[in-house]
DNA sequence: AAATAATTTAGATACTTATCTAATTAGAAT
DNA sequence: ATTCTAATTAGATAAGTATCTAAATTATTT
């Protein structure tokens, strides 16, 4: 997936709120809409644009949907930002 | 500034070439732009954008304007993404 | 196989964003 | 003071995004 991706699923903060949720633990679709306000169709579109990222995984178990976090591309992110930040006169990290 | 303003404005490509072109050296608007396909307005625009989110500075120096990355944002970008990635069995922050 | 439950998909809509052209501001130099 | 240059702001528009309701899908249980 594009930077472009990645980076348009963290710009929301109802998805980057999801993605918090899911250090700690998996958790369904329906466990994640609990914590919002809106429609569970609404939930689910965000679990999409953040499953298209890549910045989730999901696991079908019965008839759930379980979400964790896919740290993999977080790294990438991580990567850029420090690179971006490593050089105001020299760099020393990565 | 909020995270939303920082992750949304990080979130367009052109902004985030142009923090790139601002890791080797201050540049002017127009020293920016030349970088681009797009109008003078639109890049006016991102630098806006950028500035609001205290991602680059500015100086006026003879009528130019001078840009240039402000890392102190991205730091707490980058432990916002560090905590997230940072626990696979057990958290420790937040 | 019908009914129920969890979730997603489709379609509609309001809001936001990126881009352009044209006009304006700010400073420098004639 | 007028002109020139650098850059921004204003206004318009097209494209993208977040949200809802209603319908469809998928798996489970009766």
């Amino acid at each position: 997936m594009s930077f472009q991706t990645t980076f348009k699923a963290l710009s929301d903060p109802v998805r980057r709120e999801i993605l918090q949720l899911l250090t700690k633990q998996r958790l369904s679709a329906g466990e994640i809409g609990q914590h919002f306000t809106m429609t569970a169709a609404t939930v689910s579109y965000h679990l999409k644009v953040l499953k298209k990222a890549d910045l989730i995984d999901e696991e079908r178990e019965k008839n759930f949907i379980y979400y964790s976090l896919n740290t993999t591309v977080l790294e990438e992110v991580l990567l850029w930002l420090t690179d971006l930040k490593g050089n105001g006169e020299d760099e020393e990290n990565n």
